[in-house]
DNA sequence: GTCTATAAGTAGATAGAC
DNA sequence: GTCTATCTACTTATAGAC
């Protein structure tokens, strides 16, 4: 052991500082310089390149990096689900609440999507309906069994898991574009809300 | 009547195309060159500038355009809401369907938003908060009404804004980004499901 | 108001010494 | 695996002729 640094340290900091960089900047504004600097390495020397062939390598493997990392998080929370606890409004907060933790994982990953909506169809191009899609059809077919256990009233299930996703997702973007959380309403606050939406509580009121 | 062309046509093509190619390709996505070529001007030459001080002036024009644009939405917006029907719920779907316009009406400047998040500060800092809050606000009060003339059964106001707001900004996101309608779910088909939350139809089903 | 020519800066990327 | 030096291409922007 002659080497103080692992093999592929260089490497590493030069993955997790793209995500981050890119997400906050954008792939054009982020130099190769900036990457560099951000990896420890002497700016501008072009260090950079034994490495990663081209910026865009090292953006393809950022990419999928944070697919596979989707693809965990995705079997974490349908093991969530599936530790169920009779009561189908509590299930429905810790479903919930699980999809908000995701997204909250994926920020820098989402907010790179869309600066570079677009651009790099090759990579990116069938990322989109692939992150909205799968979780869509899912969220739709537990929705029409509680829709026939009488769980939820009556209805388009798919077009309520449409309602759903768009709340879950327009929420999480609101916080990450407006700063804080929009109107002062927290996570746990919205969940409650929604869940109420869909079923009420047998008290009534609160 | 010498001249043939109208003052500013030059400049109103820059500023239309501005606007779409930035929304498609973002800031730096889009040259100086590219923006002559897209006015008809002979691209490389830099005509541009006549009419322009920098990109970044071009930028700041359409911004205020857009805002202003935004700001006459919101009161066709106001309007649609005073012309009542006594019906709640049509009243709802009025509203929500008019809010999905105002959105598809901004779709270039929105991905424009998205794209240069964090960037110019000064000139877009406030706006994602303007944008967002003030109809969240709106939304709101009207609620709280709901409420307590007993349209909506009582929960807590503010977070069934933000859900509402959510769902609907998420839904237009998803077109956006996602091509088609997500599930292929329909304007009026997610405007419904919505607003059978929110107002249960009196029939029971469907 | 448009075109010609060009300045000054910065980007991504490469070759080779250590 | 890092640093030195450098190439080429492209960018924003300006000065001046027409």
């Amino acid at each position: 052991m002659t080497k103080p640094r692992k093999h592929g340290t260089t490497r590493e900091s030069l993955l997790t500082a793209g995500l981050q960089l890119f997400g906050e900047k954008g792939f054009d504004g982020v130099s190769v310089k900036d990457l560099e600097s951000a990896a420890g390495l002497t700016p501008g020397r072009g260090s950079f390149y034994r490495h990663f062939e081209s910026k865009e390598a090292l953006l393809a493997d950022i990419v999928h990096r944070e697919v596979e990392k989707l693809r965990q998080l995705r079997e974490l929370q349908q093991r969530g689900i599936s530790g169920s606890l009779g009561d189908r409004r509590a299930e429905l907060i810790v479903d919930f609440r699980m999809r908000l933790i995701v997204l909250a994982q994926l920020k820098d990953f989402i907010l790179l999507l869309g600066r570079e909506y677009g651009r790099f169809p090759d990579l990116l191009g069938q990322l989109y309906s692939l992150l909205v899609e799968e979780s869509l059809a899912q969220e739709g077919s537990e929705l029409e069994r509680d829709i026939a256990n009488q769980h939820i009233r009556g209805g388009d299930a798919h077009a309520l898991a449409a309602v759903v996703q768009s709340a879950l997702v327009g929420f999480h973007l609101s916080k990450t574009y407006f700063g804080s959380q929009p109107y002062g309403i927290d996570d746990d606050r919205f969940i409650k809300a929604l869940v109420d939406l869909l079923v009420p509580p047998p008290g009534g009121k609160s």
